[in-house]
DNA sequence: CTGTGTGAAGGCTTTCACAGCC
DNA sequence: GGCTGTGAAAGCCTTCACACAG
């Protein structure tokens, strides 16, 4: 759970996945839904939906269910998601530039606002969906936009020491790619997404 | 933990971190590790790691530490790595294609077999690490290739009904990149990335 | 009667403490 | 002395059971 809160970490993963469930919901025009029709769509027990909520407050009726706009809103205040965070990208290898073109990011209202590569010559000619600067101008870019996010996507030799100047430039959230174990001061959080590991890891289960 | 085997699943996960650093200790020529200094490489502490491998029997040597080599063997032979599995991947947009041309899955012994992508002009103009089939032959492939693994990456509308499709052909496993929660049979298991939900999880830390 | 909110129970995982071996 | 292996304890998270509100 996280220390400064006392709101374990799971239950704000799913509120994101809940808000995505409501967000389908509003676009179908349903205005009510219940904990238990909400929880079946994100694939968790009702009651698990109703504990999780309950870290923040009471916000269904009971015999009925929970507003879906009222649920959203609730879940967008909390996430932070209302306020739109700034996001850089560091490494525009093959997934670098493919997450900077990827659509998911802009329909749960986050924006790559510019990338980084250290090599100029890839930084010419990678095909990117954002503005590509030089590895150098990233410290006085963090800086200056006073970016708290930044998407990591460089080789795993390179990781520990760009994370350490994006930490350095205060960046306190980092989603990293790259296959290492980053150590980073307590203050700053990192979610690791290694692809290779997540494949090696269904591996066992196959038989 | 696995129901099959009794194993926690996050302790197979971490098998997966142990393995890659003892490769790297490995081509350090390191011959003796510790598991308090295999844990820190690895982010944990040293009694889980020892936790975790007391799933499988006892490696070490009291006093002493771990042999890098034998210990690495074991942790192969249980996550099945050793036997190479086919994996194919089916959608071929931006992340798909990133996906395609992706050295880190190689680099951990998996081989892209077969790439497929519903939309035939985009099937033919896209730039891909591997050959790129028609959605339509891909049932026919996945049972002659007996293929067991499956990288999604395709639209959230059609994450679902591909899905069926793989799992009615004897897919087992899938690493599912569509924003969606997938419905399999218990055989089946699904570890889910979604690029989109692991950023705006980050946003709730952010001050 | 339906569906929420919640204390209590249960189940998993992690951590501790220390016995045992090199 | 150093380090592994492991029962016991602690800590988390999930699930149950049911009181309570509409």
């Amino acid at each position: 759970m996280d220390k400064r809160t006392g709101i374990p970490r799971k239950s704000i993963y799913r509120l994101s996945i809940y808000q995505r469930c409501l967000e389908r919901l509003k676009n179908n025009d349903v205005e009510t839904v219940s904990s238990s029709a909400l929880a079946k769509a994100a694939g968790v027990k009702s009651t698990q939906l109703r504990k999780d909520l309950a870290h923040f407050g009471q916000f269904g009726i009971r015999g009925l269910g929970y507003n879906v706009n009222a649920l959203a809103e609730v879940i967008i205040g909390v996430l932070g998601t209302s306020s739109l965070q700034a996001v850089i990208l560091v490494g525009m290898g093959n997934l670098g530039a493919a997450l900077s073109r990827y659509s998911g990011f802009g329909k749960e209202g986050f924006e790559i606002s510019a990338a980084f590569e250290a090599d100029p010559e890839r930084a010419k000619t990678v095909r990117a969906g954002v503005q590509v600067l030089p590895a150098s101008e990233m410290s006085p870019y963090v800086v200056e936009k006073e970016v708290r996010m930044a998407i990591l996507a460089v080789p795993a030799e390179a990781a520990q020491s760009v994370t350490n100047e994006l930490v350095s430039c205060g960046v306190q959230a980092i989603l990293n790619f790259s296959p290492t174990v980053l150590k980073v001061p307590d203050n700053v959080i990192v979610n690791s997404v290694d692809l290779a590991l997540e494949l090696e890891h269904l591996s066992y289960f196959v038989k």
